[in-house]
Parts: C-alpha cells; sequence; structure tokens
DNA sequence: GAAAAGGAATTCC
DNA sequence: GGAATTCCTTTTC
C-alpha cells in the first residue's frame, strides 16, 4: 500500500554485510537508462495485471504498466536506478575483483573509460551517481 | 565534501 | 594489447 515513487526506484534494501558473490549478476541490458545498481526493485509484480474486477484502475497501476514494457512506453517512461551508496558497490567490486583497495573514485574512473567506448555515458541531466548504460546498436 | 572528469603511469590477465 | 587499476589535479555540484 505504499508503492515506490516513479521515475526513481529506490532499492528497497542493500544486503546488510554479506561479501555475496552474485556470479550472474544480471544487469538489464534492455533497460535504456540504469546504473551500475541493478536489479529488480521496488514494487515485485504483486498486482501485476491491474484489473482487480471492473475496478477503475489506479494511475500508479497505469504508471506501472507501462513501465513494465519498455519497449513500447521507454522513450516516455521508465525506471531510473542510482548508485544509492557508491562505498559498497566500490567494496562489492573490490570483492569481485579481489581488489581490497577498490574506491568509488577508482570504480568510477574505470566507468569513465566506458565513456569513448559508448557503453555507459551520464544521462543528459548530468545527476550525481547517476550512469547509463548506452544502447547497443 | 563528495562526485565528475580526464591525463598519465602502472598492473593484471 | 586491452581492460582495469592507481594516482593525481581541476572543476562542478
Amino acid at each position: 500500500r505504499e508503492p515506490g515513487r516513479v521515475g526513481e526506484a529506490v532499492p528497497q534494501e542493500i544486503p546488510p554485510d554479506p561479501p555475496l558473490l552474485p556470479s550472474t549478476l544480471s544487469l538489464p541490458s534492455s533497460h535504456p537508462s540504469l546504473p551500475v545498481a541493478g536489479g529488480d526493485t521496488g514494487w515485485a509484480d504483486s498486482e501485476v495485471d491491474s484489473s482487480c474486477a471492473g475496478q477503475p484502475i489506479h494511475l500508479w497501476q497505469f504508471l506501472k504498466e507501462l513501465l513494465l514494457k519498455p519497449h513500447n512506453y521507454g522513450r516516455f517512461i521508465r525506471w531510473l536506478n542510482k548508485i544509492e551508496d557508491s562505498a559498497q558497490v566500490a567494496r562489492l567490486w573490490g570483492i569481485r575483483k579481489n581488489r581490497p583497495a577498490m574506491n568509488y573514485d577508482k570504480l568510477s574512473r574505470s566507468i569513465r573509460q566506458y565513456y569513448k567506448k559508448g557503453i555507459i555515458r551520464k544521462p543528459d541531466i548530468s545527476q550525481r551517481l547517476v550512469y547509463q548504460f548506452v544502447h547497443p546498436v
């Protein structure tokens, strides 16, 4: 009864501490815009279809429908994820790469190397801790 | 003050 | 050799 706000998906919570090694960190390449912290967040597909038996649809349901089909509506509305805890993300990356001295300064430098390669870029309206995967051609 | 942006040197596979 | 790391300075938010 308290759906996340649309436009920015705020991860509910970050795994406390466990040095988990998600070997298959699925980066939704289908999403046009997102940061490095990925995964579905916020509202699970609890009441996906908005057909609550003739009840008039709620706005938030409608918005979710659009968000669910980025292929159709991604140009108009889409989830935007952002890095919430840069230090933690860097720490996880350091664990994955066995680089204990990793930090966000270095991680972000590596991300910036992607700019000229056209893999990741900064969104048109640059925001802190927000990057954008470039659509593959 | 933390994040962004790069240049440059170094390290790793 | 390429990707990533390390280190650094300057600029922006």
